[in-house]
DNA sequence: AATTCGGGGAA
DNA sequence: TTCCCAGAATT
């Protein structure tokens, strides 16, 4: 039988998926390498993440900024408006300092090895290796969740995450080839991402199934094992949301660490596991004839939140912040559960184009 | 080693 | 509903 990294090319030379921040499949098989540029931008935004969800960030994010330099000459409240509704807020505050310290230390030319990479800000154990293997043909061992699934399956190993990532490290060490290394990462998580999928893995188109002891053996779909995990608790609080009288809303900042660090919000009371203390229009922030609008739900990572909302026509309010007219709002840096909470209110806030 | 970070698509 | 996604940083 052929190696695992012979048969995972040339099925990956029929079957890759053409993404924007590939090359074109013709200039893959000639050896062209991708824009590292490219290749890092969508690796962060793909950090847990899925490829259709980071598509229109992507080509956003390419087309206001065509370089590293052009990234780091911008202004982070720029970078985070356009990263609004992505999520872990966190990684496009590292883009900036990312991009900032390539421009400055390095001329706008990313490092070429996994391990000067993973001295930026924001790149971790899976990037560095993903972007030297795939920008810059190094032979790293890459190990994202694809790549837990697909190698856990293929030996049947079933230590649970994440004990198991080490083992999938080696695995990966053992089929890595030299040649097209960064061809042979992607098509690993081509492969879990369109055939050895989480549920329903389609075993019989597999390329690799001959020695698969997953499937061998019928029990594919029982790989990896995880941890069970912690119930979510539900938190509550309620949102304010002020108009002026030209339709302007009020808008404050987050700070700059923790949930939603940098983002814009409208004034909310704390999220507390339960209601305490002040409560609905006793808890604005000024006070006014404040409108009730039912509540909102969101999900968070960890916690469901439930907010009750309220509107009130304002003409001033207390504290640091800023009135945003109608016409801005669509372009403020506010997370998906903001948008929820002045949807309730103006509910065609956010359909007018960005 | 555990926890904290968002959001959406699929089943 | 639950799961999981090209994880990193912090504690």
């Amino acid at each position: 039988m052929k190696p695992i990294n012979i048969r995972l090319l040339a099925w990956y030379d029929s079957h890759a998926r053409t993404l924007p921040w590939r090359v074109s499949p013709g200039e893959g098989r000639q050896g062209v390498l991708p824009d590292p540029y490219h290749v890092w931008l969508s690796e962060v935004m793909l950090q847990q993440t899925t490829v259709a969800t980071v598509g229109p960030y992507f080509e956003k994010f390419i087309a206001k900024w065509p370089t590293v330099k052009n990234l780091a000459a911008c202004d982070l409240e720029d970078v985070m408006k356009a990263w609004a509704g992505l999520g872990y807020y966190s990684r496009a505050r590292n883009l900036k300092a990312c991009a900032d310290k390539v421009a400055s230390e390095h001329d706008g030319k990313f490092p070429q090895t996994a391990a000067e990479l993973q001295k930026l800000p924001g790149i971790g154990p899976y990037t560095s290796a993903a972007i030297a293997a795939i920008a810059f043909g190094e032979r790293t061992t890459v190990v994202d969740g694809n790549i837990e699934r697909v190698s856990t399956r293929h030996t049947a190993n079933s230590t649970p995450l994440p004990q198991v990532k080490e083992h999938c490290r080696e695995f990966m060490d053992r089929v890595t080839p030299a040649d097209r290394p960064g061809d042979f990462v992607q098509a690993m998580m081509d492969l879990g991402a369109t055939i050895c999928t989480p549920r329903n893995p389609a075993c019989s188109l597999c390329p690799i199934n001959d020695d698969c002891q997953g499937h061998i053996q019928q029990i594919a779909e029982q790989f990896p094992v995880k941890a069970p995990k912690k119930p979510k608790p539900t938190r509550v609080g309620a949102a304010f949301v002020a108009q002026r009288p030209d339709g302007a809303i009020w808008l404050t900042k987050r700070p700059n660490k923790g949930l939603l660090g940098g983002m814009s919000v409208v004034p909310t009371t704390g999220w507390t596991a339960s209601k305490n203390g002040a409560t609905g229009y006793a808890a604005a922030p000024i006070v006014g004839d404040w409108i009730p609008h039912g509540h909102i739900r969101h999900t968070f990572t960890h916690f469901h939140l439930e907010l009750e909302v309220w509107s009130a026509h304002v003409n001033m309010l207390p504290g640091d912040g800023w009135w945003s007219l109608q016409h801005q709002i669509g372009g403020e840096a506010l997370p998906t559960v903001m948008k929820k909470v002045i949807s309730a209110v103006a509910d065609d806030l956010f359909k007018v184009p960005k």
